[in-house]
DNA sequence: GATAGTTTCATACAACTGTTTGAAATGCAA
DNA sequence: TTGCATTTCAAACAGTTGTATGAAACTATC
Protein backbone atom coordinates (compact mmCIF):
# COMPACT_ATOMS: atom_id res chain seq x y z
CA UNK A 1 0.00 0.00 0.00
CA UNK A 2 1.05 3.47 -1.00
CA UNK A 3 -1.01 4.69 1.92
CA UNK A 4 1.75 3.08 5.07
CA UNK A 5 4.49 5.06 3.28
CA UNK A 6 2.55 8.29 3.31
CA UNK A 7 1.54 7.39 7.14
CA UNK A 8 5.36 6.60 7.60
CA UNK A 9 6.47 9.70 6.02
CA UNK A 10 4.34 11.46 8.37
CA UNK A 11 5.37 10.32 11.38
CA UNK A 12 9.18 10.57 9.87
CA UNK A 13 8.92 14.18 9.65
CA UNK A 14 7.07 14.94 12.43
CA UNK A 15 9.38 13.02 14.71
CA UNK A 16 12.26 15.13 13.19
CA UNK A 17 10.47 17.97 13.88
CA UNK A 18 9.34 17.62 16.97
CA UNK A 19 12.82 16.77 18.34
CA UNK A 20 14.18 19.48 16.69
CA UNK A 21 11.94 22.49 17.33
CA UNK A 22 9.72 21.61 20.29
CA UNK A 23 6.31 20.76 19.84
CA UNK A 24 5.72 24.83 20.29
CA UNK A 25 6.68 26.17 16.83
CA UNK A 26 5.75 23.00 14.67
CA UNK A 27 2.68 23.49 12.24
CA UNK A 28 0.79 20.85 10.28
CA UNK A 29 2.28 22.75 7.28
CA UNK A 30 5.81 22.41 8.46
CA UNK A 31 5.33 18.21 9.05
CA UNK A 32 4.06 18.09 5.92
CA UNK A 33 6.26 20.10 3.69
CA UNK A 34 9.10 18.22 5.17
CA UNK A 35 7.24 15.03 4.46
CA UNK A 36 6.66 15.79 0.94
CA UNK A 37 3.25 15.42 1.42
CA UNK A 38 0.12 16.71 0.90
CA UNK A 39 -1.57 18.97 3.94
CA UNK A 40 -4.64 17.14 4.36
CA UNK A 41 -2.92 13.66 4.73
CA UNK A 42 -2.34 14.26 8.31
CA UNK A 43 -5.82 14.47 9.02
CA UNK A 44 -6.75 11.97 6.72
CA UNK A 45 -4.46 9.35 7.56
CA UNK A 46 -4.21 10.35 11.53
CA UNK A 47 -7.56 12.37 12.07
CA UNK A 48 -6.24 15.14 13.68
CA UNK A 49 -2.50 16.74 14.94
CA UNK A 50 -3.44 15.86 18.27
CA UNK A 51 -3.71 12.14 17.52
CA UNK A 52 -0.50 12.09 15.17
CA UNK A 53 1.51 13.69 18.20
CA UNK A 54 0.02 10.63 20.42
CA UNK A 55 0.73 7.99 18.42
CA UNK A 56 4.31 8.93 18.13
CA UNK A 57 4.45 9.10 22.08
CA UNK A 58 2.49 5.52 22.49
CA UNK A 59 5.22 3.86 20.13
CA UNK A 60 8.04 5.31 22.11
CA UNK A 61 6.82 4.94 24.93
CA UNK A 62 5.53 1.27 24.81
CA UNK A 63 8.88 0.56 23.47
CA UNK A 64 10.68 2.27 26.95
CA UNK A 65 7.93 -0.08 29.17
CA UNK A 66 8.66 -3.06 27.09
CA UNK A 67 12.16 -2.79 27.80
CA UNK A 68 11.78 -2.26 31.62
CA UNK A 69 9.16 -5.18 32.52
CA UNK A 70 11.88 -7.21 30.33
CA UNK A 71 14.47 -6.33 32.75
CA UNK A 72 12.24 -6.80 35.82
CA UNK A 73 11.27 -10.20 34.56
CA UNK A 74 14.74 -11.11 34.59
CA UNK A 75 15.76 -9.76 37.44
CA UNK A 76 13.17 -11.42 39.24
CA UNK A 77 13.65 -14.98 37.71
CA UNK A 78 17.36 -15.04 38.05
CA UNK A 79 15.82 -14.08 42.13
CA UNK A 80 13.87 -16.85 42.04
CA UNK A 81 11.04 -14.99 41.79
CA UNK A 82 11.95 -12.06 43.89
CA UNK A 83 14.31 -9.51 42.62
CA UNK A 84 16.48 -7.80 44.36
CA UNK A 85 15.94 -3.75 45.33
CA UNK A 86 18.66 -1.97 43.19
CA UNK A 87 17.86 -4.24 40.11
CA UNK A 88 14.05 -3.51 40.51
CA UNK A 89 15.52 0.13 40.40
CA UNK A 90 17.72 -0.65 37.28
CA UNK A 91 15.33 -1.99 35.31
CA UNK A 92 12.72 1.13 36.51
CA UNK A 93 15.80 3.52 35.62
CA UNK A 94 17.66 2.15 33.48
CA UNK A 95 16.04 1.85 29.43
CA UNK A 96 14.79 5.57 30.13
CA UNK A 97 17.90 6.74 30.63
CA UNK A 98 19.83 4.86 28.42
CA UNK A 99 17.09 5.92 25.61
CA UNK A 100 17.29 9.64 26.42
CA UNK A 101 21.23 10.19 27.36
CA UNK A 102 24.57 9.32 26.26
CA UNK A 103 25.50 9.24 22.52
CA UNK A 104 22.33 8.43 21.11
CA UNK A 105 20.52 10.86 22.25
CA UNK A 106 22.57 13.17 19.75
CA UNK A 107 21.55 10.70 16.36
CA UNK A 108 18.53 9.12 17.34
CA UNK A 109 15.28 11.56 16.46
CA UNK A 110 13.53 9.28 18.85
CA UNK A 111 15.58 9.78 21.82
CA UNK A 112 15.50 13.84 21.40
CA UNK A 113 11.56 13.48 20.77
CA UNK A 114 11.77 11.81 23.74
CA UNK A 115 13.39 14.48 25.83
CA UNK A 116 11.11 16.61 24.38
CA UNK A 117 8.22 15.21 25.48
CA UNK A 118 9.55 15.11 29.05
CA UNK A 119 10.51 18.48 29.01
CA UNK A 120 7.36 20.00 26.88
CA UNK A 121 3.80 19.29 28.29
CA UNK A 122 1.50 19.36 25.59
CA UNK A 123 -2.15 18.00 26.56
CA UNK A 124 -2.00 14.57 24.54
CA UNK A 125 0.82 13.43 25.98
CA UNK A 126 -0.25 14.23 28.92
CA UNK A 127 -3.68 12.52 28.89
CA UNK A 128 -1.26 9.25 28.03
CA UNK A 129 1.03 9.75 30.62
CA UNK A 130 -1.58 9.89 33.08
CA UNK A 131 -3.20 6.58 32.21
CA UNK A 132 0.71 4.76 33.11
CA UNK A 133 -0.03 4.52 36.52
CA UNK A 134 -0.82 0.94 35.55
CA UNK A 135 2.83 0.16 34.50
CA UNK A 136 4.72 1.69 37.96
CA UNK A 137 2.40 -0.60 39.82
CA UNK A 138 4.03 -3.87 38.47
CA UNK A 139 7.72 -1.71 39.98
CA UNK A 140 5.46 -1.31 43.38
CA UNK A 141 4.85 -4.83 43.48
CA UNK A 142 8.05 -6.01 42.87
CA UNK A 143 9.40 -3.82 45.63
CA UNK A 144 6.74 -5.33 47.77
CA UNK A 145 8.06 -8.30 47.52
CA UNK A 146 11.33 -7.34 47.17
CA UNK A 147 10.84 -5.44 51.09
CA UNK A 148 8.40 -6.80 52.74
CA UNK A 149 8.92 -5.52 55.57
CA UNK A 150 8.49 -2.34 54.60
CA UNK A 151 5.45 0.51 54.75
CA UNK A 152 3.75 0.76 51.78
CA UNK A 153 4.74 5.26 51.45
CA UNK A 154 8.13 4.71 52.20
CA UNK A 155 7.87 2.15 48.96
CA UNK A 156 6.27 4.35 46.86
CA UNK A 157 7.98 7.48 48.22
CA UNK A 158 11.25 5.42 47.16
CA UNK A 159 10.13 4.59 43.23
CA UNK A 160 8.68 8.61 43.37
CA UNK A 161 11.94 9.62 44.20
CA UNK A 162 14.20 7.36 41.49
CA UNK A 163 11.97 8.65 38.64
CA UNK A 164 12.60 11.82 40.04
CA UNK A 165 16.18 11.69 39.54
CA UNK A 166 15.95 10.08 36.27
CA UNK A 167 13.58 12.15 34.69
CA UNK A 168 15.06 15.44 36.32
CA UNK A 169 18.31 14.24 34.71
CA UNK A 170 17.24 14.07 31.06
CA UNK A 171 15.19 17.41 30.96
CA UNK A 172 18.21 19.07 33.01
CA UNK A 173 21.16 17.88 31.13
CA UNK A 174 21.99 20.80 29.74
CA UNK A 175 21.96 23.16 33.20
CA UNK A 176 23.72 20.37 35.14
CA UNK A 177 26.26 20.59 33.04
CA UNK A 178 26.56 24.31 32.98
CA UNK A 179 26.66 24.60 36.54
CA UNK A 180 28.95 21.83 37.00
CA UNK A 181 30.90 22.64 34.16
CA UNK A 182 31.61 19.43 32.99
CA UNK A 183 32.65 17.86 36.29
CA UNK A 184 29.55 15.66 35.81
CA UNK A 185 29.71 13.64 32.53
CA UNK A 186 26.41 13.40 31.28
CA UNK A 187 28.17 11.33 28.54
CA UNK A 188 28.60 8.68 31.04
CA UNK A 189 24.95 7.09 30.91
CA UNK A 190 26.01 3.57 32.88
CA UNK A 191 27.44 5.56 36.01
CA UNK A 192 24.43 7.96 35.99
CA UNK A 193 21.98 4.68 36.07
CA UNK A 194 25.02 3.66 38.71
CA UNK A 195 24.37 6.82 40.73
CA UNK A 196 20.67 6.75 40.48
CA UNK A 197 20.01 3.26 41.42
CA UNK A 198 22.54 3.73 44.91
CA UNK A 199 20.87 6.86 45.49
CA UNK A 200 17.47 4.98 45.62
CA UNK A 201 18.59 2.19 47.09
CA UNK A 202 20.25 3.64 50.21
CA UNK A 203 17.11 6.19 50.46
CA UNK A 204 14.98 3.07 51.02
CA UNK A 205 17.20 1.21 52.68
CA UNK A 206 19.89 3.32 54.61
CA UNK A 207 22.69 1.36 53.23
CA UNK A 208 25.27 1.63 50.90
CA UNK A 209 25.05 -0.38 48.03
CA UNK A 210 27.65 -1.94 45.81
CA UNK A 211 26.09 -0.95 42.34
CA UNK A 212 26.84 -3.56 39.21
CA UNK A 213 30.38 -5.60 39.49
CA UNK A 214 31.27 -3.59 36.81
CA UNK A 215 29.79 -0.18 37.66
CA UNK A 216 32.56 2.68 38.08
CA UNK A 217 30.46 3.69 41.53
CA UNK A 218 31.29 0.69 42.95
CA UNK A 219 35.04 0.52 41.75
CA UNK A 220 35.03 3.92 43.73
CA UNK A 221 33.27 2.86 46.73
CA UNK A 222 35.60 -0.02 47.16
CA UNK A 223 38.56 2.60 46.96
CA UNK B 1 -0.93 56.81 39.16
CA UNK B 2 -4.36 54.94 38.04
CA UNK B 3 -1.87 53.43 35.66
CA UNK B 4 -0.49 50.93 38.68
CA UNK B 5 -3.92 50.04 38.96
CA UNK B 6 -4.48 48.67 35.33
CA UNK B 7 -1.00 46.96 35.20
CA UNK B 8 -1.62 45.00 38.61
CA UNK B 9 -5.03 44.33 37.78
CA UNK B 10 -3.14 42.81 34.26
CA UNK B 11 -0.80 40.91 36.56
CA UNK B 12 -3.45 39.78 38.96
CA UNK B 13 -6.12 38.27 36.25
CA UNK B 14 -3.03 36.70 34.60
CA UNK B 15 -1.51 34.85 37.02
CA UNK B 16 -4.68 33.47 38.67
CA UNK B 17 -5.75 32.23 34.99
CA UNK B 18 -2.09 30.69 34.22
CA UNK B 19 -2.78 29.18 37.41
CA UNK B 20 -5.97 27.77 36.62
CA UNK B 21 -6.04 26.63 33.06
CA UNK B 22 -2.52 27.02 32.51
CA UNK B 23 -0.41 28.92 29.86
CA UNK B 24 -1.42 27.17 26.61
CA UNK B 25 -4.85 28.15 26.52
CA UNK B 26 -4.95 31.46 28.12
CA UNK B 27 -5.46 34.37 25.79
CA UNK B 28 -4.90 38.06 25.86
CA UNK B 29 -8.35 38.66 25.36
CA UNK B 30 -9.43 36.59 28.29
CA UNK B 31 -6.74 38.10 30.40
CA UNK B 32 -7.99 41.55 29.69
CA UNK B 33 -11.58 40.71 29.87
CA UNK B 34 -10.91 39.34 33.63
CA UNK B 35 -8.77 42.24 34.85
CA UNK B 36 -12.13 44.47 33.33
CA UNK B 37 -9.01 46.39 30.91
CA UNK B 38 -8.99 47.31 27.37
CA UNK B 39 -7.08 44.65 25.02
CA UNK B 40 -4.26 46.97 24.25
CA UNK B 41 -3.69 47.48 28.08
CA UNK B 42 -1.18 44.74 28.11
CA UNK B 43 0.98 45.58 25.28
CA UNK B 44 0.77 49.03 26.91
CA UNK B 45 2.27 48.10 30.64
CA UNK B 46 3.86 45.24 29.53
CA UNK B 47 5.22 45.27 26.12
CA UNK B 48 4.35 42.17 24.52
CA UNK B 49 2.72 39.20 26.02
CA UNK B 50 5.91 37.14 26.90
CA UNK B 51 7.13 40.07 28.48
CA UNK B 52 3.94 39.76 31.31
CA UNK B 53 4.77 36.37 31.74
CA UNK B 54 8.07 36.76 32.52
CA UNK B 55 7.48 39.61 35.05
CA UNK B 56 4.90 37.20 36.60
CA UNK B 57 7.99 34.48 36.94
CA UNK B 58 10.38 36.62 38.01
CA UNK B 59 8.52 38.40 40.47
CA UNK B 60 7.77 35.05 42.21
CA UNK B 61 10.79 33.01 41.54
CA UNK B 62 13.53 36.14 43.05
CA UNK B 63 10.83 35.90 46.24
CA UNK B 64 11.81 32.20 46.19
CA UNK B 65 15.51 32.90 45.50
CA UNK B 66 15.68 35.31 48.76
CA UNK B 67 13.99 32.98 50.84
CA UNK B 68 16.26 30.37 50.12
CA UNK B 69 19.53 32.29 50.60
CA UNK B 70 18.20 34.06 54.30
CA UNK B 71 17.95 30.29 55.45
CA UNK B 72 21.19 29.03 54.20
CA UNK B 73 22.68 32.43 55.35
CA UNK B 74 20.85 32.04 58.71
CA UNK B 75 22.02 28.40 58.67
CA UNK B 76 26.04 29.09 57.70
CA UNK B 77 25.84 31.92 60.46
CA UNK B 78 24.08 29.31 63.39
CA UNK B 79 27.39 27.01 62.39
CA UNK B 80 30.20 29.67 62.28
CA UNK B 81 30.43 30.52 58.59
CA UNK B 82 29.95 26.56 58.06
CA UNK B 83 26.23 25.12 57.49
CA UNK B 84 25.56 21.25 57.96
CA UNK B 85 25.23 19.60 54.49
CA UNK B 86 20.97 18.67 56.12
CA UNK B 87 20.64 22.50 56.90
CA UNK B 88 22.22 23.52 53.09
CA UNK B 89 19.66 21.32 51.26
CA UNK B 90 16.92 22.29 53.90
CA UNK B 91 17.35 25.65 52.66
CA UNK B 92 17.75 24.92 48.68
CA UNK B 93 14.36 22.43 49.13
CA UNK B 94 12.24 24.06 52.06
CA UNK B 95 10.81 27.29 50.28
CA UNK B 96 10.07 25.80 47.28
CA UNK B 97 8.19 22.47 48.73
CA UNK B 98 6.61 25.31 51.64
CA UNK B 99 5.49 27.34 48.30
CA UNK B 100 4.17 24.55 45.97
CA UNK B 101 2.79 22.38 48.30
CA UNK B 102 0.60 22.00 51.60
CA UNK B 103 -2.93 23.83 52.29
CA UNK B 104 -1.82 26.87 50.91
CA UNK B 105 -1.24 25.60 47.66
CA UNK B 106 -5.29 25.48 46.77
CA UNK B 107 -5.71 28.64 48.21
CA UNK B 108 -3.04 30.90 46.62
CA UNK B 109 -2.72 31.57 43.23
CA UNK B 110 0.81 32.52 43.32
CA UNK B 111 1.84 29.08 44.24
CA UNK B 112 -0.45 27.27 42.04
CA UNK B 113 0.67 29.58 39.08
CA UNK B 114 4.86 28.20 40.17
CA UNK B 115 3.66 24.58 39.89
CA UNK B 116 2.47 25.53 36.22
CA UNK B 117 5.29 27.30 35.66
CA UNK B 118 6.84 24.25 36.60
CA UNK B 119 5.04 21.37 34.88
CA UNK B 120 4.37 23.30 31.75
CA UNK B 121 7.13 24.91 29.94
CA UNK B 122 7.28 28.12 28.00
CA UNK B 123 9.96 30.13 26.05
CA UNK B 124 10.13 33.36 28.44
CA UNK B 125 10.29 30.93 31.27
CA UNK B 126 12.73 28.68 29.87
CA UNK B 127 14.82 31.41 29.50
CA UNK B 128 14.70 33.23 32.55
CA UNK B 129 15.26 29.61 34.29
CA UNK B 130 18.58 28.84 31.95
CA UNK B 131 20.33 32.17 33.92
CA UNK B 132 19.20 30.78 37.17
CA UNK B 133 22.39 28.89 37.34
CA UNK B 134 24.24 31.35 39.24
CA UNK B 135 21.93 31.12 42.30
CA UNK B 136 22.99 27.54 42.59
CA UNK B 137 26.29 28.21 42.42
CA UNK B 138 26.03 29.63 45.74
CA UNK B 139 24.83 26.74 47.13
CA UNK B 140 27.22 25.13 45.46
CA UNK B 141 29.78 26.70 47.41
CA UNK B 142 28.39 26.27 50.53
CA UNK B 143 28.18 22.50 50.11
CA UNK B 144 31.79 22.96 49.41
CA UNK B 145 32.73 24.60 52.40
CA UNK B 146 30.19 21.88 54.50
CA UNK B 147 32.41 18.45 52.94
CA UNK B 148 35.62 19.91 51.94
CA UNK B 149 36.70 16.50 51.17
CA UNK B 150 33.79 15.65 48.68
CA UNK B 151 35.02 15.37 44.88
CA UNK B 152 33.25 18.16 42.97
CA UNK B 153 31.40 16.00 40.84
CA UNK B 154 29.73 14.07 43.71
CA UNK B 155 28.34 17.80 45.09
CA UNK B 156 26.74 18.87 42.20
CA UNK B 157 25.29 15.28 41.80
CA UNK B 158 23.70 15.68 45.14
CA UNK B 159 22.61 19.27 44.65
CA UNK B 160 20.87 18.28 41.39
CA UNK B 161 19.36 15.03 43.16
CA UNK B 162 17.46 16.91 45.77
CA UNK B 163 16.38 19.42 43.28
CA UNK B 164 14.94 16.45 41.04
CA UNK B 165 12.83 15.60 44.12
CA UNK B 166 11.56 18.55 44.81
CA UNK B 167 10.42 19.33 41.81
CA UNK B 168 10.07 16.64 40.65
CA UNK B 169 7.02 15.96 44.09
CA UNK B 170 5.96 19.27 42.40
CA UNK B 171 4.90 17.97 39.07
CA UNK B 172 3.85 14.62 39.31
CA UNK B 173 2.17 15.75 42.68
CA UNK B 174 -1.43 14.24 41.82
CA UNK B 175 -0.02 11.18 40.08
CA UNK B 176 1.98 10.30 42.90
CA UNK B 177 -1.22 10.42 45.23
CA UNK B 178 -3.24 8.58 42.76
CA UNK B 179 -0.21 5.45 42.40
CA UNK B 180 0.03 5.45 45.93
CA UNK B 181 -3.86 5.82 46.75
CA UNK B 182 -3.52 8.18 49.41
CA UNK B 183 -0.65 6.50 50.96
CA UNK B 184 1.86 9.22 50.55
CA UNK B 185 0.55 12.10 52.09
CA UNK B 186 1.33 15.58 49.77
CA UNK B 187 0.17 17.61 52.51
CA UNK B 188 2.04 17.01 55.36
CA UNK B 189 4.72 19.75 53.60
CA UNK B 190 6.94 19.41 56.43
CA UNK B 191 7.45 15.48 56.44
CA UNK B 192 8.40 15.57 52.62
CA UNK B 193 11.46 17.99 53.00
CA UNK B 194 12.64 15.91 55.58
CA UNK B 195 12.17 13.07 53.72
CA UNK B 196 13.79 15.16 50.80
CA UNK B 197 16.81 16.14 52.80
CA UNK B 198 17.17 12.86 54.11
CA UNK B 199 17.53 11.26 51.05
CA UNK B 200 19.90 14.26 49.46
CA UNK B 201 22.16 13.71 53.22
CA UNK B 202 22.67 10.21 52.97
CA UNK B 203 22.94 10.21 48.87
CA UNK B 204 26.04 12.34 49.38
CA UNK B 205 27.51 11.22 52.65
CA UNK B 206 26.31 7.27 53.08
CA UNK B 207 24.80 8.12 56.48
CA UNK B 208 21.31 8.08 58.15
CA UNK B 209 20.22 11.38 58.67
CA UNK B 210 18.43 12.90 61.87
CA UNK B 211 16.32 15.50 60.50
CA UNK B 212 15.15 18.49 62.45
CA UNK B 213 14.66 17.79 66.11
CA UNK B 214 10.80 17.70 65.36
CA UNK B 215 10.64 16.30 61.98
CA UNK B 216 7.97 12.94 61.89
CA UNK B 217 10.61 11.19 60.04
CA UNK B 218 13.28 11.54 63.19
CA UNK B 219 10.87 10.25 65.35
CA UNK B 220 10.09 7.51 63.22
CA UNK B 221 13.73 6.79 62.84
CA UNK B 222 13.82 6.54 66.20
CA UNK B 223 11.01 4.37 67.00
C1' DG C 1 -8.32 77.09 31.92
C1' DA C 2 -4.93 76.06 28.38
C1' DT C 3 -1.17 72.72 27.68
C1' DA C 4 1.50 68.65 27.63
C1' DG C 5 1.90 64.02 28.98
C1' DT C 6 -0.14 59.86 30.18
C1' DT C 7 -3.46 56.38 29.89
C1' DT C 8 -7.60 54.23 27.88
C1' DC C 9 -10.46 52.70 24.25
C1' DA C 10 -12.72 50.65 20.02
C1' DT C 11 -11.31 48.88 16.12
C1' DA C 12 -8.67 47.06 12.55
C1' DC C 13 -4.80 44.35 11.03
C1' DA C 14 -2.20 40.70 9.27
C1' DA C 15 -0.90 36.36 9.86
C1' DC C 16 -1.40 31.79 11.15
C1' DT C 17 -3.86 27.82 12.85
C1' DG C 18 -6.09 22.96 12.33
C1' DT C 19 -9.66 21.19 9.69
C1' DT C 20 -12.88 20.34 5.77
C1' DT C 21 -14.35 19.81 1.07
C1' DG C 22 -15.09 17.87 -3.30
C1' DA C 23 -12.92 16.73 -7.19
C1' DA C 24 -8.97 14.33 -9.34
C1' DA C 25 -5.84 10.55 -9.38
C1' DT C 26 -4.58 5.99 -8.31
C1' DG C 27 -4.81 1.05 -7.20
C1' DC C 28 -7.02 -3.21 -7.50
C1' DA C 29 -10.43 -6.80 -8.30
C1' DA C 30 -13.66 -8.90 -11.62
C1' DT D 1 -12.02 -2.41 -19.50
C1' DT D 2 -15.29 -1.55 -16.02
C1' DG D 3 -16.36 -0.47 -11.40
C1' DC D 4 -15.35 0.46 -6.70
C1' DA D 5 -12.55 1.88 -2.92
C1' DT D 6 -8.59 4.12 -1.40
C1' DT D 7 -5.63 7.84 -1.46
C1' DT D 8 -4.02 12.44 -2.96
C1' DC D 9 -4.54 17.14 -3.96
C1' DA D 10 -5.46 22.27 -4.27
C1' DA D 11 -8.18 25.30 -2.33
C1' DA D 12 -10.93 27.34 0.89
C1' DC D 13 -12.85 27.72 5.54
C1' DA D 14 -13.67 29.52 10.00
C1' DG D 15 -11.67 30.83 13.80
C1' DT D 16 -8.16 32.66 16.77
C1' DT D 17 -4.10 34.90 17.89
C1' DG D 18 -0.88 38.89 19.41
C1' DT D 19 -0.12 43.45 17.99
C1' DA D 20 -0.72 48.25 16.08
C1' DT D 21 -3.24 52.53 15.37
C1' DG D 22 -5.17 56.89 16.10
C1' DA D 23 -8.53 59.21 18.34
C1' DA D 24 -10.60 60.09 22.87
C1' DA D 25 -10.43 60.67 27.87
C1' DC D 26 -8.04 61.73 31.65
C1' DT D 27 -4.42 64.05 34.88
C1' DA D 28 -1.44 67.31 36.57
C1' DT D 29 1.32 71.58 35.85
C1' DC D 30 1.74 76.15 34.95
Amino acid sequence: MASDQTRGAILNAAERLYADRGFGDVTLRDIVATANVNLAAVNYHFGSKDELIAELFVTRSLATNRERLNELKAAEQAGGGRAGIDAIFRALVGPTLRGCLGPSSESSTAARFMIRASIESVPPIRRIKNREVDHLRKFAAAMRRSLPGRAEADLYWGLHFALAMAHHTIRERERLTKLSEGKCDLDDVEGIIDRVVAVSVTALTGEKVQGRPSGKLAAREAH
